[in-house]
RNA sequence: GCCGAUGUAGCUCAGUUGGCCAGAGCAGCUGAUUUGUAAUCAGCUGGUCGGGGGUUCGAAUCCCUCCAUCGGCUCCA
């Protein structure tokens, strides 16, 4: 006998060899028909998997992300074996789950596999799911294994197998289909119940683009039809919020291919928007400090040779702009850092001016490859909201902690709460990509980690996803679609600083090096622009609404009335416009929600007279009859309220 | 850049065995209506069917190429 013990610290005798699938048969039926793995001292195993000791057990169902996870897991095996039935001789790279649903990356060799095959494929899919095939576990040695995928003429099982250790190699099957893999799996297929193909992509073998290109085909299923249904309803919706299409219908942005691609233009209630945002942030700044400074949209290359921007970037990037006579070579700025040092260097520095904090909206220009385009969040031209802070090795930590205070703020005024706090630090494999010495890296990882630290953020780190001079602390926000996006970004810097020979004398008379953080709360203009659009849905706050008010007269008897209401709330600084077209009110109200304007007002024969507005907030809720003055003070008070 | 898909009016979309002057709704313009909380009515305007080339008696429709967009991959200072 062995002992089980509980998530509840329960403790239960069961057989030696006993399964996860028999322990819930044991504490009841219904969950045995829901369990999908067992936990055992903290290993996922297969619910067939004989447990030979004592052990801790916790059992997955679908409601647990385990549990999701091996169901697709197993889904992309089951994919898989749908395949190579459907397409005899494919060849396999890997299949694993993701966040949502799984892929399954395979060589078609000649073959080409489109959209309209996917649905062959899924009924395939479900005609095996309902064989009620089981997954079965092996154990082979490394030399069998590499003998099956030879044989079978996989190169890419036979790489992966050449990294794997002997001893620790399995291979699973279900119906036709032996898939290496480490597992665990679901204990047969039956579970399987809806199945929805979502995409065909190209992915490069082992994620390097020297590689062959291999089909990689996503897919999700999911235990209940009706799980399917309302998840193609969620995407539905999601696609609604895209920014880029609520961007067109606001009329925020746009792009024109004449212009280029990559390059936004901003349409007047854009621009407003966007200005609001820059003079929020602005305020904050003044308080905390920093002085903005204006820097051109173009440099010498040596200033990017200097910085060693244009030795890791200058190749792959847009060329230099020559002058006709002199030959002289300028870039588009792809960052604003380099002209900032040079802002540092224009007067001898005293360890009494450290701090110093240098501000810029600056709008940079970065060649991306035409593919990586995406709307307003992966373009060629934006605007950082960027500064730059150099200071004294004892004050980096304080200033460090004070700029995770501004993008905490910015965020809760926003409403973002739902972020990540990733420290991004170098690929320690591939060191030769990043500048600066070992010790200096050292100091800058740490200097991030303490102070995150010390501010109680809960932080994932990433490995290589650094920038080439320094370390950052990234402030992850998702859109519509679940994708993630960088929005804040702060990043400790030892290396620029020496590149510029910045230095500030100390209290001792001796030449010291400052120490340089570059920051953007927003990340950039337009980016944090399309990411507050997903989340809001273009029902943005009031104190950011482009127009916060409009005037909807009952009809044109009262356009100049209106138009006295109008200019009052223009003076009050409220932004008011007047729908003064001879349509219906019923129509002026649909077509000013759908604009997404936070307070519609009704005017007519009563407001008139009694010198009022009607007042309907967006959405619909009737506040009922004000008084201008009234409104004005509602309105600012909510705005108050909002930037608290 | 790579793999796959898409591109018809300002917007959303019809239009394939290749065949009269390419259609609808919304928007816009003109007129009527003077409206009380999510679409008033009528008329009119608007398109080199993404650009270019080809096949054909004839191309939105078939082929080639370029451009842009979408989903991924790679990349992201």
């Amino acid at each position: 006998m062995i002992n089980i013990t509980f998530p509840d610290a329960s403790v239960r005798p069961y057989e030696k060899g006993v399964t996860g699938l028999e322990i819930a048969q044991s504490i009841s039926p219904r969950l045995a028909e829901r369990v999908l793995a067992a936990s055992v001292n903290g290993q996922v195993y297969d619910l067939k998997r004989p447990i030979e000791e004592d052990a801790s057990v916790k059992l997955y169902t679908w409601d647990d992300p385990e549990g999701k996870h091996i169901f697709w897991h197993s889904s992309s095996h089951l994919m898989a074996e749908a395949l190579e039935s459907l397409y005899p001789g494919i060849k396999f790279g890997i299949g694993p789950a993701i966040e949502t649903g799984f892929y399954y990356d395979v060589d078609l060799g000649d073959r080409t596999i489109s959209e309209t095959d996917l649905k062959r494929i899924e009924d395939k899919m479900i005609e095996l799911a309902r064989r009620k095939e089981s997954f079965q576990r092996r154990e082979v040695s490394k030399e069998e294994a590499m003998k099956t995928y030879t044989a079978k003429g996989d190169q890419y099982k036979c790489e992966l197998i050449r990294d794997l250790q002997d001893g620790t190699i399995t291979f699973y099957t279900n119906g036709g289909f032996t898939d290496l893999c480490r597992g665990p799996h679901l204990a047969d297929t039956s579970v399987i119940k809806a199945v929805k193909l979502t995409s065909i992509a190209g992915a490069y073998w082992r994620g390097n683009e020297h590689n062959k290109m291999l089909t990689r085909i996503y897919g999700v299923t999911f235990p209940q039809k009706k799980m399917l249904d309302e998840y193609l309803t969620m995407l539905e919706e999601a696609k609604k919020r895209d920014h880029r299409k609520l961007g067109k219908e606001l009329e925020l942005f746009a792009f024109s291919s004449r212009v280029g691609q990559g390059l936004p233009l901003w349409l007047p209630r854009g621009a407003a928007l966007r200005e609001k945002l820059e003079n929020f942030l602005r305020q904050v700044q003044k308080a905390y400090g920093y002085q903005p400074v204006i820097t051109p949209h173009i440099g010498q290359k040596e200033l990017y040779v200097t910085s060693g921007h244009y030795a890791k970037y200058g190749q792959d990037s847009f060329q230099p702009i020559h002058t006709p006579q002199e030959g002289e070579e300028f870039l588009l700025k792809p960052m604003n850092c380099p002209h900032h040092c040079e802002i540092y260097k224009t007067k001898p520095r005293s360890y009494k001016d450290l701090p110093l904090r240098f501000a810029e909206f600056g709008t940079v220009y970065r060649y991306e490859q035409s593919g990586e385009l995406h709307g307003l969040t992966r373009v060629r031209g934006f605007t950082q909201d960027d500064a730059h802070l150099f200071v004294r090795p004892d004050q980096l930590k304080d200033e460090f902690c004070k700029v995770i205070d501004i993008v905490l703020y910015i965020f809760k005024t926003l409403k973002f709460d739902n972020f990540t706090a990733q420290v991004s630090l170098r690929d320690r494999n591939n060191k030769e990509k990043y500048i600066g010495s070992d010790e200096n890296w050292e100091k800058a990882e740490n200097a991030i980690v303490e102070a995150a630290k010390e501010k109680g953020l809960d932080t994932v780190v990433e490995y290589g996803e650094a920038a080439f001079y320094g370390p950052k602390l990234d402030f992850m926000v998702k859109d519509a679609l679940g994708r993630k996006w960088q929005l804040g970004t702060i990043q400790v810097d030892y290396n620029l600083p020496e590149r510029f020979d910045l230095e500030y004398t100390g209290a001792d008379d001796k030449k010291y090096r400052p120490i340089m953080i570059h920051r953007a709360p927003f990340g950039s203009m337009e980016r944090f622009v399309a990411v507050l659009l997903e989340h809001t849905g273009g029902k943005f706050p009031l104190w950011l609404a482009p127009d916060q008010t409009v005037l909807l007269p009952v009809s044109e008897k009262y356009n100049d009335f209106a138009k006295k209401v109008c200019n009052l709330l223009n003076n009050y600084d409220i932004r008011a416009s007047i729908d003064e077209r001879s349509e219906t009110i019923g129509k002026k109200i649909r077509e000013n929600e759908l604009k997404r304007i936070p307070f519609l007002l009704v005017v007519g024969e009563k407001e008139m007279e009694a010198g009022t507005v009607s007042v309907r907030r967006q959405g619909g809720e009737n506040l009922g009859q004000m008084s201008v003055e009234d409104f004005v003070t509602f309105i600012k008070d909510e705005i108050k309220a909002q930037l608290a």
